[in-house]
DNA sequence: CCTTAGACCTGGAGGC
DNA sequence: TGCCTCCAGGTCTAAG
């Protein structure tokens, strides 16, 4: 569920929970969960080691260690939570029974890794290996806060493609970070139609695109993010970017550009919201 | 190479 | 209340 600006939260509040923290203890007890190895191996090497710093590739959290890359990705559901040993025996069975990872910590608290999809993953590589050449990674793009990634670059690598422009905001290969709730609020903001092919887009469509992917990512992570349905991280506070969404999720709602209400149709079986009138599809005739 | 359907999982919401 | 179907902020795989 989470997407870059959700992630990035989860990345500083990691950060200033865990730095330089060891962790004493290792136990996954969803095999799944390990990704690259069996789980008693990556919990073994995890025990011992410290966490020294944090970053992020688009939705991927990677926490480097003494020894290892340590990359998780959330997926739709997974989330950490720090509590104490008698916080975690008093926890509700309902929410026990979906940890499926519980790291213990030099301080005596617990990193909880709580998944009810069970989607998420962890991979674990050793440190000396470059990240750009890590499995985990291979088919992540440049994220989308990257400064690297320039509107030409962008232009370059979709302006071939004939798939819907929402499907290529969601191709992570391309740029990494941006989900179907961002997705749509960026196409609203930079007025393109969801459903305009990738080769139907001119360079100045893609600086409309990047500039409002990083206005909009930008405020979501100083907002903490968005939080609905069911989504908060951890002991993390809910967001509160939900409040500024024009369209995802609105379905029947006036437009707060023009009044029209907001439509809803599946793009590559993803329920997209927009504004016919505001995000008109170019003349094709 | 691309597109699509299906798989992976569980729980909440809404219809009947 | 219970049962059923659909839906969910993601990504991988196989198949056409």
């Amino acid at each position: 569920m989470p997407e870059a600006p959700e992630v990035q939260n989860v990345l500083d509040w990691l950060e200033d929970e865990l730095k330089d923290h060891q962790i004493t203890g290792a136990s996954i007890t969803h095999p799944k969960l390990s990704a690259n190895m069996p789980a008693d191996q990556m919990a073994s090497r995890l025990e011992g080691e410290h966490v020294r710093s944090f970053s992020r590739r688009g939705k991927y959290l990677i926490l480097d260690t003494d020894h290892y890359h340590w990359i998780c990705h959330l997926r739709m559901e997974g989330k950490f939570l720090i509590v104490t040993p008698e916080e975690l025996d008093n926890m509700e069975e309902k929410d026990k029974k979906h940890i499926h990872a519980v790291f213990d910590l030099d301080d005596g608290r617990k990193l909880c890794y709580r998944d009810t999809r069970k989607f998420g993953r962890m991979h674990l590589y050793d440190i000396d290996e470059s990240l750009d050449t890590v499995k985990a990674l291979e088919n992540v793009g440049p994220d989308v806060l990257d400064q690297r990634l320039t509107p030409e670059r962008l232009y370059e690598s979709i302006h071939k493609k004939k798939a819907a422009i929402k499907t290529i905001l969601l191709d992570q290969s391309v740029l990494a970070g941006i989900g179907n709730i961002y997705a749509d609020e960026i196409l609203f903001d930079a007025r393109i139609s969801p459903f305009e092919k990738g080769c139907d887009l001119t360079m100045e469509d893609c600086t409309r695109i990047l500039e409002a992917a990083r206005r909009i990512l930008l405020k979501a992570i100083e907002m903490k993010g968005t939080t609905i349905r069911t989504f908060s991280f951890g002991n993390h506070e809910a967001g509160s970017f939900q409040d500024e969404l024009k369209v995802h999720d609105k379905k029947d709602e006036p437009c707060p550009v023009c009044g029209h209400p907001i439509e809803m149709e599946l793009i590559n079986k993803r329920s997209t919201y927009y504004c016919p009138i505001c995000q008109k599809l170019k003349q094709s005739d």
